[in-house]
DNA sequence: GCGATCAGCT
DNA sequence: CACAGCTGATCGC
């Protein structure tokens, strides 16, 4: 969570992703992206006076922000102070000071941050200095270097201040399966599962938040099958996630949510309250969207992990690593970088003192901050009305080396380990060299791991231990149902036979699914094909019950 | 009645 | 397994 105040001693007229107490004072506000925790004030009656009494006051954000935002009422008197700004585009602001009739100009260019739809960075050029404020992010190890516009002249930008996500600043977190991965891994568990009868459904238990949408585009792209939603009106102008949603019950894949869903899903009900038209039960699966790290390095990665019959962990993070934190900011090497998240159990100097290991260190001479040159050229620039009011298509000159990774600066690191030297994730850093001349330290050797009280190792003993009694009295809860969920019968079957009728009566088996599961228990009817090596799936004996809905 | 804050629970 | 956000209780206005 976001504990960033929401402004930046360099441009400290500007709000960002705050929008409380001081915040109201400010000359431009900047939203990174469409969750809560960064949204602070943003509909407060207080703002909203504020924005009637001034011409001038915008909120920036990125267009997909601007359309999720404004598709929600609460938000809707934004709609006339809001300039969405393209992404990867440098772009003028006038920041005015309306009482004393000064102006300053900056220039600000969002950067893709990987988070959630629509989330960006923000770089600021300007009498402050080059800043960046990361909002949220997750960039894998060395994306940074394809971020155009983090370079200049074939070089990275004096950066001097970022403003990072550091949610996972910690060694604990070293590093988390990648994007691909865990992915690969939810389409294989899906996919083993789907395809074995038109009654194999599987609940995407997603929390209420923008950010897994590449997931459901992803599965539906894969098998055909959308994904069942509560709403869909903040993607009605994103074509390429609406295609893949729907708000049509009757699919195999649901990431519906209903405030009462874990009893609906410990009675075998989707939280729709779906069933099939011909009252055959639904065979239903729960994937759980988590964050799983891993404190060393391991050659495998399970990136999903059955929790109890019918429930699986998926790995899933919309931050990075801490890997991929360090990454990202040594190929920065602002001088000096503020956290915007104190990580669980972490005090904020702890943070600051990781950090610092990985900025530009004050090496002897070597000139270490160089000011700021002439700003080049931008495409576009907004008045304080917010509107475009000039083009300049050509920013081509600016970047012509664009497939040639930028240099980075020549500071503090010494050969053998050249700074233009890409590291892999898995490189080993630790063992190639003598400590630079500015020691960093290093926390691949860090003991700590949370891998002990996981068990994520196959147990087939444990885990056919799954129809222990329910805790309280579930008798209650019949699978048929109740009846006040249910309106109209679906058009089940027919909604199959168009897309697939054969094969899967065979596999309708009358026995309860057995998931993954390796024991010979004898009734065990759903295993991953042979790809179940790539998938790294894992079984985890259940702790509670075997029905927890997590 | 509304908003802010916090505990509790995913 | 730790992110993001909901619900409900409490308090102040």
């Amino acid at each position: 969570m976001s504990s960033f105040g929401g402004r930046m001693a360099e441009y400290p007229s500007l709000s960002i992703d705050r929008f409380d107490r001081d915040n109201l004072l400010a000359k431009a506000f900047f939203l990174s992206h469409c969750h809560k925790d960064h949204m602070k004030g943003l509909k407060a009656p207080a703002l909203q006076r504020r924005l009637e009494c001034s011409l001038k006051l915008r909120l920036y954000c990125s267009p997909v922000t601007k359309e999720i935002l404004l598709t929600s009422s609460k938000y809707k008197f934004w709609e006339n102070y809001i300039a969405a700004i393209e992404v990867e585009t440098p772009t003028q602001i006038s920041l005015v000071d309306e009482a004393a009739g000064k102006k300053e100009d900056i220039l600000v260019t969002l950067l893709p941050a990987g988070h959630c739809p629509g989330s960006v960075m923000f770089l600021f050029e300007g009498m402050g200095g080059t800043v960046l404020y990361t909002g949220d992010f997750r960039l894998a190890s060395g994306e940074a270097a394809r971020l155009e516009w983090l370079h200049s002249g074939g070089r990275v930008k004096d950066i001097s201040t970022v403003y990072l996500d550091t949610t996972f600043c910690d060694p604990r977190f070293y590093q988390i399966p990648s994007r691909e991965e865990c992915l690969n891994g939810i389409m294989q568990l899906v996919g083993s599962w789907v395809t074995l009868s038109p009654y194999h459904v599987v609940w995407l238990n997603c929390k209420a938040a923008y950010g897994y949408e590449y997931l459901f585009t992803n599965l539906s792209e894969e098998f055909g099958i959308q994904v069942h939603l509560n709403k869909l009106d903040m993607f009605k102008n994103m074509p390429e996630i609406l295609h893949h949603v729907t708000m049509d019950r009757m699919t195999q894949i649901h990431a519906c949510r209903h405030p009462k869903e874990d009893y609906f899903v410990r009675a075998n009900r989707l939280p729709c309250g779906n069933i099939a038209a011909d009252g055959t039960p639904l065979r239903i699966i729960s994937i759980k969207p988590s964050t799983m790290w891993f404190a060393e390095r391991i050659k495998r990665a399970n990136v999903i992990v059955r929790t109890s019959e019918s429930c699986y962990r998926a790995c899933f993070s919309f931050h990075s690593s801490f890997t991929e934190i360090k990454d990202f900011l040594s190929y920065i090497q602002p001088v000096t970088v503020h956290a915007n998240v104190l990580p669980m159990g972490k005090t904020y100097e702890e943070v600051k003192e990781i950090l610092k290991s990985f900025c530009r260190k004050d090496c002897g001479d070597e000139a270490v901050y160089k000011p700021l040159g002439k700003l080049k050229r931008w495409r576009q620039s907004f008045s304080n009305e917010g509107v475009p009011s000039s083009t300049d298509g050509d920013i081509d000159g600016l970047f012509d080396d664009y497939h040639v990774i930028p240099v980075k600066r020549a500071l503090c690191v010494p050969p053998p380990s050249p700074p233009t030297d890409r590291r892999e994730p898995d490189d080993e850093v630790l063992v190639n060299s003598e400590p630079p001349a500015c020691f960093i330290p290093e926390f691949h050797d860090c003991e700590e791991s949370n891998e002990e009280d996981e068990e994520e190792e196959i147990d087939g003993a444990n885990a056919e231990e799954t129809s222990a009694p329910r805790a309280s009295g579930g008798a209650g809860q019949r699978a048929g149902g109740t009846a006040s969920e249910e309106t109209i019968a679906p058009s089940w079957h027919s909604f199959f036979q168009r897309e697939r009728d054969e094969d899967w009566e065979r596999e309708m088996a009358p026995h309860s699914p057995k998931l993954f599961s390796d024991s010979e228990d004898g009734d065990s009817t759903h295993s991953i094909p042979s790809s179940s090596q790539s998938t790294h799936i894992s079984e985890r004996a259940s702790q509670g019950s075997g029905l927890e809905t997590e």
